[in-house]
DNA sequence: ATTGACCTTTGATCTAACTCTAAGGTTTAT
DNA sequence: ATAAACCTTAGAGTTAGATCAAAGGTCAAT
């Protein structure tokens, strides 16, 4: 049984951090000392290393909430119900990384305009660009 | 002279936001009325909506802060001082494009690996991937 | 003169995911 | 037995960019 700084410890999350997330419903202590201290067995930290990786490739806590209530119980979930939720998060990554692209655009275009130098800002066509207002970018 | 709902109907900014941005030292009235409501001209409405161009680009409040002391005295700044600017913003968003690139091929490999069908989640490639945390995309 | 639309301010609330503080109790090693 | 290192809680603060609420003052038209 590992107390919350040895989980810490063992997982590279801050006791801090591990507290917040039993907050927010994703993880819990096996147990408690007559102190309260919370004690955590091994699967607690599968469990705490489950959201780590959920949460490194970019899932929401929300998400992860979702994902964990499918793990404790696959019989009950299907692989649609897994699917749907990466397909989400894969449309919402696919989403900014269009509109990220469009203000990588804009911005290296804004860029090739302009000299750059020690010309005094008087002519510079960045800020002429954005006086004019003349910039639609997608997104 | 326009009032804030005025300058609000002419920007599509709402009088809340444009008195935050005044906060935010962005803007400001040109007058004020004895009762204190705030007056703006047309310079006023120009400055309003470089700062919205500035912000459709994608250049945060504090880019933008940046932008309009140099657009009051052009004089005093340099072409490189405006792409400075510009490249730094660049070089943050490329930032985030490879971070959600690497987000997106891993989301992909997940998905392509998984049946998605209506099987129960009990040998879920995903779920799999997920325990055993060998994802570790690059960001 | 009164209705309704407009304006003022300060300060609170929202999202996301932490991060930290205060004030105190517990455990372990010497 | 005492100090160091650990643990507890509730709640506040952080970032960015709004967005709203409360409580009240002002203005134009009827």
């Amino acid at each position: 049984m590992l107390k919350i700084g040895e989980l810490s410890d063992r997982t590279g999350l801050s006791a801090h951090t591990l507290r917040f997330y039993e907050k927010r419903g994703l993880i819990s202590a096996s147990d408690r000392s007559d102190a309260g201290y919370r004690y955590y067995t091994d699967a607690d930290v599968r469990r705490v290393e489950f959201v780590k990786t959920a949460r490194n490739i970019g899932f929401s806590l929300g998400d992860i909430a979702q994902l964990l209530s499918i793990r404790v119980d696959k019989q009950s979930h299907s692989c649609h119900d897994v699917t749907e939720i990466t397909q989400h998060k894969l449309d919402e990554v696919n989403a900014k990384i269009a509109e990220l692209q469009s203000m990588q655009q804009t911005l290296q275009i804004l860029l090739d305009s302009c000299c750059g130098g020690p010309e005094n800002a008087t002519h510079c066509s960045i800020m002429e660009a954005l006086e004019e207002g003349e910039i639609r970018h997608a997104a």
